[in-house]
DNA sequence: GTCTATATTCGGATAGAC
DNA sequence: GTCTATCCGAATATAGAC
């Protein structure tokens, strides 16, 4: 009775929808409104009407996602005890997002966002990079993952995962990532990990 | 007197350092020959003649780099013995040159050459990353890196400095390269060496 | 809010003189 | 090989009816 249930904008989810495909296959800029409003059958007025311009659909889309992916990592933060299980636990969602949504995990990892959203600061300092940190910091102080510079022990604990996602996403590994988790995460949490 | 020495193409020159400059702050697609041509002190006309289009000057660039890159590569492989040195030689070859020549380092790791070239394998399969996988390899061969998956092994080992490299192109790291080279590559090795 | 038609700008590419 | 001038298509964005 409240009324708007389900009921969301349905043409602008219907434009976020098609442009992450555009966007990851072809590219920022090679994707044209035309391509957009024939893909999502929303018109290019109505496309205007919503998102201003062109950048304004991919910083809502960007927006959007970051969010998304903020939130999951806050739930697999607060559902683990131990930063080791925590750090693992987000590897392997990750791992698990890449195959079930990869063109999200390729919007987020690849899109240059600089290129079309200037305004935007680089990647590894958006918010979901930064949790990571976080938890990172925190094994520090519980004691877990050795004493060092603090970008350095994200780099080399996330380093290997994410270029590992990115060759999924390159169509240059065989397998799904779960099949890989185990051994990637060994070599991983041994690059930190408190003798 | 067989002529040619040092007189190399100066406008052709001229034309890739003025591109590396422009597509590694502005990006290939927010470039215009005009850009160019002012920037480079050359005109359309002449850029046409030598590059054919647009993306044959990407295409130069890319290929040039790539073998400039794969050169320092071979080099620094053969002039170290153990598979342990030549992988830390990598890494800090990888990081001295991001500090002498960022615009290279950005261009290799960055650009998005899927967008504006085509025909390009993707980055991981490319030849510098082919030959630091062999090494990896031969690692596991001599007993020195642990047996796993050759992939998994080489992301382990270069994901984390990679990482470190794109952190300081985005400006967030507070200090050079070199000053955490002992501590990334600790972490790196720590994560495929042999127990 | 949605659409169609249209304006305007811009950039890649070419022609052709020198 | 180098340059200037020009063409042409395409893409963003707008106007304005419904």
């Amino acid at each position: 009775m409240p009324s708007t249930l389900p009921r969301i904008d349905d043409s602008r989810q219907r434009v976020l929808d098609t442009v992450l495909a555009l966007f990851s296959t072809h590219g920022y800029f090679a994707t044209s409104l035309q391509d957009i409003s024939r893909e999502s059958g929303v018109s290019i007025g109505s496309i205007y009407h919503h998102f201003g311009d062109k950048e304004g659909i991919a910083s809502t889309l960007y927006h959007t996602l970051s969010e998304q992916m903020t939130a999951r990592l806050d739930r697999v933060n607060r559902k683990n005890g131990s930063v080791h299980d925590k750090c693992r636990a987000i590897v392997k969602m990750l791992f698990d997002m890449t195959e079930a949504e990869p063109l999200v995990m390729n919007f987020m990892l690849y899109a240059k966002h600089k290129e079309f959203l200037p305004g935007e600061p680089p990647i590894c300092s958006s918010k979901p990079f930064a949790l990571m940190r976080d938890i990172v910091r925190m094994g520090m102080e519980t004691g877990e993952i050795r004493r060092m510079d603090l970008m350095v022990a994200s780099t080399s604990l996330f380093g290997g995962p994410i270029r590992m996602i990115m060759a999924r996403l390159d169509g240059v590994l065989p397998a799904q990532l779960s099949r890989y988790l185990d051994e990637v995460w060994e070599c991983a949490w041994r690059s930190v990990a408190a003798d």
